[in-house]
RNA sequence: GGGUCGGUGCCCGAGUGGCCAAAGGGAUCGGACUGUAAAUCCGACGGCUUCGCCUACGUAGGUUCAAAUCCUACUCGGCCCA
């Protein structure tokens, strides 16, 4: 099977390579045939979020060019904890958590890796699998003979720890030794030759690579993509009210998930769109620069968040998602039908109460605050008392009630919090 | 094990007996302006039956009219010594 030989050439145009290690012998490999290239991700939550998905994306790449892609689950690192990019050292996981977490992540990755494709089939590995059984003293001699404790504290993300207040700890610091196991076991057993990661992931990548190196004499390869960060220098990971986004429509819906992309400010547009879609360098130009003439109209935000929740929840999803969108965004909320009300209790957070609130005179914060909307009564007045607060469109005051004509079809009441968050409110017969 | 410094609200960080629901900054949330953008400005930011009350400054006790502030024990973390 023939490799694309523009892989290189791509990632480079949308800025997503970092640092590689001796790139004309990578290429030259790329282009000699199908390379096995692993990415590996600890399930140390859930499911998996944004910090996640340049990786996976990365992998689909290299799928789509021909190669081989194997995502890593790390139920053996993540018992762990991986120092890099912190700068505390982390709680450590039960095995229960793991687990769990290890079950949510792998419906993800079927959305992005084809597991079936006739030549070069996605495969994922944990591993625990050759970790567990390893035992101390043939770690140590096999893996911690071949590096000196000199190289391993000379890596930034060990440096930035040890002069910090904290330190770091012996199991935190072991941690590369892991990966670079990881890598070397990979290598010798599904002849993966390649490892991908964050910038952050640069010395544990690279330190695998001089692992195989020493054992085998061989040469294997790696490549890191820039971090995804906001403005501020953190990590890229949360919506702007500091929401996790989360790659599991159990955890954020495809209607939040659309909204956090649509709410992308303009400045990050261009590199979202080459970081994280598809779309060719040049449809993306073309695309900034009609966002650039009218960008009151958005159409930059959405067709990230379109292309994206298409990735990652589907077609029809993406569909609801931006439909929903439109009718809470796009006009007087008056004049949506039944229908539409029911869909949108499907996208936006929406509470159900029975009919017999409607009786209770001054309900409104008590609302406020069984369907989550204010965290307590007192921010709920707050909420009221600075405008923050609209029923139906209509701002509302401290000592507003919702009764029965408030409600639309008879059933539901909306509710908007600030500009951006929208939520439902249903009115149900009582059993 | 010894010594030492420290543990304050979402985070950082002031406060060393009353004027402390606790300075300042960041984050967050509302408002104005806009484009569900950015920047800027304004306001809020423990809870409640809200002119008052309750809960909070690592945990548990104690001293005092009064403690985040003093004392005791415990606990957790940094650093130094062994």
């Amino acid at each position: 099977m023939s490799t694309d030989p523009k892989l290189l050439d791509d990632l480079t145009a949308r800025g997503l390579i970092q640092d590689t290690t001796d790139r004309q012998a990578l290429a030259d490999r790329l282009a000699e045939g199908p390379v096995t290239v692993y990415y590996g991700v600890d399930p140390t939550a859930p499911s998996l979020h944004v910090g996640n998905l340049i990786g996976l994306l990365t992998l689909r790449r290299f799928q789509q060019a021909g190669h081989r892609p194997v995502p890593l689950a790390g139920g053996a690192t993540g018992m762990i904890g991986d120092p890099s990019g912190k700068s505390s050292e982390r709680n450590l996981l039960g095995d229960d958590d793991l687990q769990a977490n290890l079950a949510g992540i792998v419906p993800v990755l079927r959305q992005f890796l084809d597991f079936d494709e006739g030549e070069n089939p996605a495969k994922l590995l944990d591993n625990r699998a050759w970790t567990v059984s390893l035992s101390i003293l043939d770690f140590l001699r096999d893996v911690g003979k071949h590096v000196t404790i000199n190289q391993m504290v000379a890596k930034e993300s060990v440096k930035n720890r040890m002069a910090g207040d904290d330190g770091i700890s012996f199991t935190e610091f072991s941690y590369m030794l892991l990966q670079a196991h990881d890598f070397l076991w990979l290598f010798e057993h599904e002849r993966c030759e390649m490892q991908i990661g964050g910038s952050d992931q640069w010395g544990n990548i690279s330190l695998g690579v001089d692992l195989i190196r020493r054992r085998t004499g061989a040469k294997a390869h790696g490549l890191t993509w820039p971090l995804l960060l906001q403005k501020d220098g953190s990590k890229y990971g949360k919506t702007a009210g500091g929401e996790t986004i989360w790659l599991d429509a159990e955890l954020m819906s495809p209607y939040r998930f659309y909204q956090a992309w649509i709410q992308v400010e303009d400045d990050e547009l261009r590199k979202l769109l080459l970081w994280l879609t598809f779309l060719s360098t040049a449809e993306i130009d073309e695309l900034v620069a009609s966002h650039a003439e009218a960008p009151h109209r958005r159409v930059g935000q959405r067709r990230l968040a379109s292309e994206l929740t298409e990735l990652v929840h589907g077609a029809d999803a993406a569909a609801a998602a931006a439909d929903a969108s439109a009718a809470i965004f796009g006009g007087p909320v008056a004049q949506l039908d039944t229908m539409t009300f029911e869909m949108l209790a499907d996208e936006v957070p929406t509470t159900r109460f029975d009919r017999s609130r409607l009786d209770d005179p001054d309900n409104l914060v008590s609302l406020l605050v069984d369907a989550s909307i204010a965290s307590s009564r007192s921010e709920a007045g707050r909420l009221l008392g600075q405008n923050g607060i609209a029923v139906n469109d209509v701002k509302v005051d401290l000592g507003v009630t919702i009764e029965r004509s408030s409600l639309y079809h008879d059933r539901f009441c909306l509710v908007r919090k600030g500009k951006k968050s929208v939520f439902l409110l249903e009115f149900v017969d009582g059993d």
